[in-house]
DNA sequence: AGCAAGAATTGATCTAAATCAAAATTTTAA
DNA sequence: TTAAAATTTTGATTTAGATCAATTCTTGCT
């Protein structure tokens, strides 16, 4: 074979991506059958972000949005004064990089190696217009997003840190079982430090509520990042 | 002149109410232009809502959407075990009842006489496929929802009591200034209690913070509901 | 107008989680 | 493989805001 021909094969594979890609049936790009998805992998890009880099900052132009294909990310927002709040993990099939203004309202960063699908933001919105079903289905996905932050002021405005911890692994949890990756144990993608920022507490709170939930037979740990729910089933009960 | 005279007047009256609705310029309708909107008028109804009454339940299967034109809402949701916790207060040009699932994820109710602008959901989603940009915009407005719930997270996550209501005062301040009603004083439509749910405090804390806030001059209140920001450029500063 | 009933304020005490401090464990890199 | 750095856990103490408890102020209502 002449590396010509090996090129082409590999643009070929290349140009199937979508159609074989394990997040289409849940992210935005599922809307569209077999035949449309060529359309749409022609104006997508992959992007891999290594573990702790950053995909875009608050502030910045808003000229990308992105689907996450593997891996996950938080996001966060900076006050005035160097207060930092994560406001949000996003996984696979998740839609990233929308705003309601023309810069982005958040920084987000990769807590693993990831993979990204990318779109250029005006190309992406033109995309639109040929198929109003995608922004039907975006639209869908940012309506969830706002559920999902409402539940997180709930959590924060009436969660004792023992509910706070329990809720956010039963999230996880759910999460994991909508890309068909349920069951224990549940990888904890970010560190302690995330954990308690994002769940309004501080590092020495959510570690000693671990320990009683560990002492409680409530959970169980394989070292620091990989933790089982005993019985998933009766938590809800803890969080009354 | 006879009654069918004056009641085709009424008629043709009612029939431009959206051409001179004051929320138009900032709520979804307001991207039609005057020939178009007349078709949005023929397929929406008003509605009035007097204070404390119930525009939906959470729970309930999602059949409206609603345009607010007047007046103020509180959404909030309940826990399994009775907690409640209001996610959001909703104004003039904000756009109500939409959920990412078939039942409404929140319960919403007027707090004080309420105009609303309602429309049947399959009816306007099929709106929608004639009018694009209206779902455009809309996803704008859902988009914007998020960001305030977000900054809601900040706030509950990162500020102290002070910082929280200094916030919430500057909040809806800015919210007025978007409707042409700015400057002083703000009125809160809502009772200590609701603002103390809100921002995930007691009713205590608010009214204590609210007498330090008055001592130290940052604010003035006229009766309990009415509010002066003594220097509203000067209170960024508190809250770092 | 007067008087309940609810809403808001103020005071005293308590407590969940924060902060300060140190030890143990895990990860990284040489 | 080992040593340094970083992360996590555990302990002692403090504190912001919650809770419990009266008053005071509004606001309907007859």
């Amino acid at each position: 074979m002449e590396p010509v021909a090996s090129c082409t094969t590999r643009n070929k594979n290349n140009n199937h991506r979508c159609a074989q890609c394990s997040v289409r049936l849940i992210a935005f790009c599922g809307i569209l059958d077999d035949s449309d998805i060529i359309q749409l992998e022609a104006i997508s890009k992959n992007k891999s972000f290594p573990k702790g880099t950053n995909i875009f900052f608050q502030g910045d132009q808003v000229k990308t949005f992105f689907n996450i294909k593997q891996g996950s990310i938080k996001i966060y927002k900076l006050s005035h004064d160097g207060r930092k709040q994560i406001v949000g993990f996003l996984y696979p099939g998740d839609f990233l990089g929308m705003s309601d203004q023309e810069v982005y309202t958040y920084t987000a960063e990769a807590l693993e190696d990831t993979q990204l699908c990318q779109f250029n933001k005006i190309v992406l919105e033109n995309f639109f217009l040929k198929f109003p079903k995608i922004e039907n289905k975006i639209l869908n996905l940012v309506n969830h997003e706002l559920a999902v932050a409402q539940d997180q002021i709930f959590l924060l405005g009436k969660y004792s840190a023992r509910e706070r911890l329990l809720q956010f692994f039963l999230n996880i949890s759910n999460q994991r079982e909508k890309l068909g990756w349920g069951g224990n144990p549940i990888r904890l993608s970010m560190s302690r430090t995330d954990i308690a920022n994002y769940l309004g507490l501080t590092i020495e709170t959510v570690s000693r509520t671990l320990s009683e939930l560990k002492n409680e037979q409530i959970i169980r740990m394989i070292g620091t990042h990989d933790i089982f729910l005993n019985n998933k089933k009766q938590i809800p009960q803890y969080l009354n």
